[in-house]
DNA sequence: GTTAGCACTCGATCGCATTGAGTGCTAAAC
DNA sequence: GTTTAGCACTCAATGCGATCGAGTGCTAAC
């Protein structure tokens, strides 16, 4: 069977429908609000083809149609209509990114916070991936007679600092020593190149304090590769209880817990970096079962070209896909722009 | 009307049984269940003069009683006993604080873990305040040509950090030398002791640059002041929606909302600094109008003697107030003492 | 190929009777 | 005077059947 223009029509009043409304969408219905100039019964015989097909489903017989995810996935693919902004929606963005921020983490927050206040669903950003970035400056500072605090700033502009153990009889002159030399050798270099040479080298310079250079590679390690990519900026929540999906709590009880498990949704974002526009995944294409009645849309923000990180909007599979889809292209341009202000001039 | 033992025994009983079942509780009830020696028939009259004297409710005359918050309140203060945490509960506890912990933030944060855990409400940990804690080691590093990070390590172990722009013409000697002064001057001192004649002594050494004073000298105020209070750790939310009051999305929207208001929450916490021992609010007493079905229990942690924070408790009116005051007691002595190893011996 | 007509399906809603937990009152027992 | 058994009463919750109506699929006419 061919999809023909007007199944296509049939699909896509279906589906708007469905989205505005959540309820299963009747022939009547169709026929009333979307003039398409034929008769209910005409829909009907479309619609049982569309649903032989595969496009749509009965919750039950005496039920009107809702979307499959093949629908969604066919209305994605080659139904949905470019959707513009508002010029009140335009302005809100750029105000919001306007203003002066001081911290790469603000511009993460404010882009999270647009993200699920114009689509009213629920926001998802993962800041920018470290571990392609450099450092740009270290230091140990002595705290007491034994801790002293790393602290290493990365050209992506992300703060590290970790306390740690000094052995007895450090001074802070050595300290001073140790983190000169740490410069010298690490400034400009990533995590990842900083190979078995490197570290030889500086232990060479400071053979004396062999152990605390140790302790140094070892926290740096850690926090430069653990902690960070946990921090995902997750927010509107309260978005998603408004859907009536989400109307009973059972569900909302396995989606908040599915999204307190950070890691999880780290994967989830990790997946599409890199890929060239907008990403949308419809129900079961998020691997995730528990999550089989929600969609996500995802793009890939960069900094001077490379993607750094994704952002994303997650709601149930009824989701306004073309208002989404719209909002995430122009956030993650912003974004991009943004950072680059923030960051790009770094490296004179 | 005198409050006498028996009426005691079963206020107490209809507490512990409401907590236990959030059912209301019936004379039959109370007869099978807590072997008082007296029949549903007395234990009917005694209810009714409880009911007069305001301590227990009625959802609807053919059902059983409820507490009332005055209830709830005579409970906590004079019937509830205390309990003691299991051996494994301890053991949890000891092990959580005995991991090596390399940030104020991570204290923070398994403290809140373990709350929420311990007691299946939600929980709520505000950061050390800072207001008091002194400069350990301020620091300006150049990053572009445009723009530097302003680095301010406290002795409460909070580091700040600020992306700021800086004067065109501006060398990384020059940061050096800005340094230098900002440290000299700033080191020991708290941000609120820092006077106009501070300031003053600073611009003459540093004259010429200014400009770049008054900036540092605003961002720090700015961060030390606003970011901080407002980034509370909140953690087990999810164990509310385990709670049968809030089987009903509704209110679970209305509190979640609450919730991410972190100022409010900020305020609701910050009322008990310094009070001694755990405070119990319940109902009402939690002065927000939306949470009246809610209770806190909070209690403030010490650093060298010094209240500098508060953890908390939210859950249902109809919360295990027993077990609940003996965790929060028992972390706010073990956060106390972490932090005390954390940063006690840092002004040596 | 399209559409009007119609029988049919089935969840949702409403009304009504039933159930049962719990009460307050009264009168008898202790 | 206090306690308790007995009893009538209340009222939310539960269950059940009737009804409703949105929507379908099929057939026959256009």
């Amino acid at each position: 069977m061919r999809m023909d223009a007007r199944k296509q029509d049939i699909l896509l009043a279906i589906i708007t429908d469905y989205i505005a409304t959540a309820e299963p969408v009747g022939s009547r219905t169709i026929a009333r609000k979307y003039r398409l100039g034929i008769s209910p019964a005409t829909i009907r015989n479309e619609m049982a083809d569309l649903e032989d097909m595969g496009y749509i489903e009965q919750p039950h017989t005496s039920a009107g149609r809702i979307p499959s995810e093949l629908g969604y996935r066919y209305y994605v693919d080659y139904l949905m209509k470019r959707q513009e902004l508002t010029p009140e929606e335009e302005g809100l963005i750029r105000e919001s990114y306007h203003q002066k921020v001081r911290d790469v983490g603000e511009v993460i927050q404010r882009t999270g916070q647009l993200l699920s206040q114009l689509t009213q669903y629920a926001a998802m950003v993962m800041p920018p991936k470290i571990g392609t970035s450099r450092f740009k400056y270290i230091r140990l500072v002595q705290l007491g007679s034994e801790q002293a605090m790393l602290v290493a700033i990365m050209d992506s502009g992300i703060v590290h600092h970790r306390i740690m153990e000094i052995p007895r009889g450090i001074t802070a002159e050595d300290l001073e020593t140790i983190s000169t030399v740490l410069n010298a050798k690490l400034q400009g270099r990533t995590m990842d190149s900083i190979k078995l040479t490197l570290v030889k080298e500086i232990y060479l310079e400071l053979i004396k304090h062999r152990k605390i250079i140790e302790m140094v590679m070892e926290l740096l390690q850690d926090s430069l590769t653990r902690l960070p990519e946990e921090r995902i900026y997750l927010g509107g929540i309260l978005n998603i209880l408004n859907q009536p999906e989400f109307r009973n709590v059972e569900k909302v009880k396995t989606l908040l817990s599915l999204l307190e498990q950070e890691s999880l949704l780290c994967n989830l974002l990790a997946d599409d970096v890199g890929r060239e526009g907008v990403t949308v995944r419809i129900g079961r294409e998020i691997r995730c079962r528990q999550m089989s009645n929600c969609s996500m849309v995802v793009a890939t923000y960069r900094l001077k070209g490379k993607p750094v990180g994704t952002i994303g909007v997650l709601g149930p599979t009824r989701m306004d896909y073309a208002r989404v889809v719209t909002v995430v292209e122009h956030l993650t341009k912003n974004l991009s722009r943004a950072l680059e202000n923030l960051l790009g001039g770094w490296d004179k």
